[in-house]
Parts: structure tokens; C-alpha cells; sequence
DNA sequence: ATATAAAATGAATATAATTCGGATTAATCA
DNA sequence: TGATTAATCCGAATTATATTCATTTTATAT
């Protein structure tokens, strides 16, 4: 089975991933030194990295209930169709407490991660902030009770370097 | 409504995980500048944050499909219960491919959100990894089209300083 | 008020990021 | 194949940043 992998990363670009994935506050010197490469050299993959838009975004991942948010919902709706289907999911990632949006396949349109204080405060959304972007034609919404694992880390292949 | 917030997040703090969260390699100084404080003060509370737990990572987040992850599936399933459910979740949890595992309410006991290659890895995943872990009882495997949003990022509030 | 603890400051020092000229390597093409 | 070009890498110099710590300020509790 062929992996064809990714555009143009090399091994050591996929190491760097690797490294960054797991601590984006890692040094540029702390890289080099696990790559075994000048910093300087290691700084210009990253910056290009960065500028090929492979690196989307630094970000720090927060407790939620420490910020106050102690409930994690997905919501699978279907809704008419009065606008396009990806028009009406950019509506609902507009919303700051939707984490994520996914347009699906199946019988519903759209998955949606939303996090709020509590169920009144979800139930307030829904009201309020979904029902005035589209009409909902069926939803189902499912609340997590515990969270075992949420990491947006990717598998970043080693590099198969069968020549 | 009461907001009841944190656990003891004030103000400054909250300020500080917002710029983080949108960029966890802003340089302390820079940190410093927008909150108009020592680099050093800021600091301190940096490492608070982080040892408090409030701070979990700081971690890039990586185009998918520039690794070769082109799938992403939302497996919502329910398994037998030999071992209890936070034990088949953390199972779950050790799967590389296997994103997030969260334990639901209602009919289903998990969900699971994973990312692979294609849908014949997918399938080649589910026939061995999850069938080792546990008896799936009933299962349902819902496939992204296309993600619209996908941040961890969290709606820190603004601290009402209703005293 | 006064003692105590918690946070903030500013200056000094240690580390790290960034830049850049030149060397090296890899890729391209005649 | 060999020449040309482009890409990558290196190392030293410079700039910027992180980190430490003694002191001052602020907040808290008695």
C-alpha cells in the first residue's frame, strides 16, 4: 500500500513537525540541536513551513473548566438548504463558542463541536445564535460526559525513505 | 446569570491565555507590552498558568492533508462492557490515528474522531485496532466532507469586574 | 494599623533568535 | 557528463529575548 505522502516534506521537515506538534514553544536552538543542524538552517524550514501554511498556527491548549467551560456538546444537524451547505457552515464557525464545523456526509449536513458553560448556556445558543443562521430541519445533539482524549496531534509519518 | 468562572483566573490572566491561545510563541515581551507589565511579572505568570495545569500545551497545529491525512471520520459506537467504559476509552486513547475519545450520554457509548490516510486505512484501523480493544456492539462511522472550523481555541471571557 | 504574603518592578546576566556572506550540496538541463 | 543554477546549510556577528533576583509595591488578614 503506497502512502503517497504530503507536497514536499523531507524527513527532516517531518521531524520538525514532530518536535513542534508536541511543544511549539520548543527553541529554535533545543531543534536544532535534536536535528543535529545549525539553528539557522532549522529557522529557515520553519519559517517556510510556516509560509506553505503546512504550520497553521501556534496555540496553547487550555483547561476549559478552567475558564469557566464545563460542557462539551456535538451537534448533528440537518438544515434547509436555502443557502449552500459550506455558506451556512461558515455562518456557524462564526459562532466563538463553535469549535469546529464539519460539513458530513449522510443523512445530516453538518457536525458541529460547541462548548459552553452549561446545558442552559447551550440551550441559549441554539435558540438564539443557530436558529437565526438557517432553519433546522432535524438535530441530535450529543453531550460528552467525559473526555478520555482531544489532541489535535497528527500521526506525521516517518519518512519512508524507500528510494 | 452568574458566570461563575475559574478557579482563581483574574483578569490579567485571562488576558494572557487569550494572546496565547491565538499564538503560543508570542515572546514574553511582546506579552508584556499588550498587558503593559514587566516581562518578568508576565513570566511568572506564565509558569503559574502552566504548572496549575490551566495551561495544558503549546502545540502547532499542522495542515492535515500535508501529511498525508486526507480522512477525517466521526465514529460514534457502542461496546460491550467486560472492562468499564473509561478503561475501553483510554484503550481507545492510545490509538495514534484515534484524534479524540470522548465518553457520550444516550444510546452510543463513544465517540471517537480519527484521521487517516483514506477510507481503506480507515476501514483496515477499525478491523484491527478498535476489534482488539473491545466488542463493538453497534457502530456508526460518519465521514467529514469538508471542515470549516476546527480550533481547540476556547472563549476566554472578558473578566466582569462587577465588584 | 501592622504583620504577612503575593505580585510587580527594574537591572543584570544568560540564552536564544535572527541576519547574512560564503561554502556546500543537490537539482536541472544542455 | 559537466556546467549552470538553485536550494540548503553553516558559522559568526548582532539583535532581541528569557530568566534571575534583590527591592519595592500592593493586597490580605488579624
Amino acid at each position: 500500500m503506497i502512502v503517497e505522502n504530503n507536497i514536499n516534506l523531507d524527513h527532516i521537515d517531518l521531524a520538525i513537525l514532530r518536535l513542534m506538534q508536541d511543544n511549539a514553544r520548543i527553541s529554535n536552538v533545543h531543534l536544532a540541536k535534536e536535528l543535529e543542524m545549525a539553528p539557522s538552517a532549522v529557522l529557515e524550514r520553519v519559517k517556510k513551513l510556516e509560509q506553505k501554511k503546512v504550520i497553521q498556527q501556534y496555540t496553547t491548549r487550555i483547561d476549559p473548566a478552567a475558564v469557566g467551560l464545563k460542557l462539551l456538546a456535538f451537534i448533528s444537524m440537518k438544515a434547509s438548504h436555502s443557502l449552500g451547505c459550506t455558506t451556512t457552515a461558515l455562518e456557524l464557525s462564526k459562532i466563538e463558542e463553535v469549535q469546529e464545523v464539519h460539513v458530513i456526509a449522510g443523512e445530516d449536513c453538518y457536525l458541529v463541536k460547541v462548548r459552553t458553560a452549561d446545558s442552559a448556556s447551550l440551550m441559549e445558543l441554539m435558540r438564539t445564535s443557530f436558529s437565526k443562521i438557517t432553519t433546522i430541519v432535524s438535530i441530535r445533539t450529543t453531550i460528552v460526559l467525559e473526555t478520555v482524549k482531544e489532541q489535535q496531534q497528527l500521526v506525521i509519518p516517518e519518512n519512508k525513505k524507500t528510494s
